[in-house]
DNA sequence: CGCAACCGTTTACACGTGTAATCTGTCAGC
DNA sequence: GCTGACAGATTACACGTGTAAACGGTTGCG
């Protein structure tokens, strides 16, 4: 399933902030992208009929959650990048993020532990 | 300007191997991809018409040459990905490569490099 | 019961993209 | 001069996407 630019802008919404209802979808991303309601409106259609998105009535109202993880989508999207720019290689991905990124020292931090377990877990494996 | 999925096959052989003559670039990509030769040479005009190629007649062959740096579009693509799927933040997307790609020891040692050189760059700003 | 609110549903259109067929101009060999 | 090779140029179509208007079903309030 493929999520497109502007899905993504929805869907960040609804992952953040689930469950929510239409009239605040709606609202705040026509507010916060200078879309018109019936744009935001075919996109929440658009991504039910992807099943990305639950919808479900209360009342009046509707109320939106997420059919799929955000982590699945985002790994896939991932992939899809590494794909096509990288030819599948996430070093050079990395290398080139690392290069270009505004890392404050704790973000350093953090992804230097990681790399840290990294490279236990490597020399776990070859033990 | 933007390079699509397909785009992209066709300008990473010419990056790397350029200039280089069309037969080769419509026989490989095709080859390669399961493409008709007639698919490789749309591209390869919308490539030129976009001004990401340049192109030059040598008899009865022609060559091809990129227009664009791929660090440039690489450096785009990767702003564009980090906008979608991370609201415009290097550091979450750094953090998913690091958690699922799978990196050698030497990897670790060349990113865990650049970190310690980008420390030291933000110790020098303060100073 | 009528009406407004909610917002789903349907429809529309332009553009980019994936895929490919066909036609045509130029060049080089016989 | 003719012909084949090279491959550019043009054309075509389906689909996804961005953008948005218009219509209609359901709910709840006066």
């Amino acid at each position: 399933m493929q999520i497109s630019d502007a899905e993504w802008v929805v869907m960040n919404l609804i992952w953040s902030s689930s469950p929510i209802e239409a009239a605040e979808v709606i609202d705040q991303i026509a507010a916060d992208n200078g879309w018109s309601a019936a744009t935001v409106k075919t996109m929440l259609h658009r991504l039910v009929r992807k099943g990305a998105l639950a919808t479900e009535q209360n009342g009046k109202k509707y109320v939106y959650t997420p059919a799929v993880r955000r982590d699945a989508c985002v790994r896939q999207a991932s992939r899809s990048f590494l794909d096509r720019v990288f030819g599948g290689e996430a070093t050079p991905a990395l290398i080139h993020f690392v290069k270009t990124a505004k890392l404050s020292d704790k973000d350093v931090k953090e992804i230097r532990a990681m790399l840290d377990k990294k490279t236990n877990r490597n020399e776990g494996e070859q033990g």
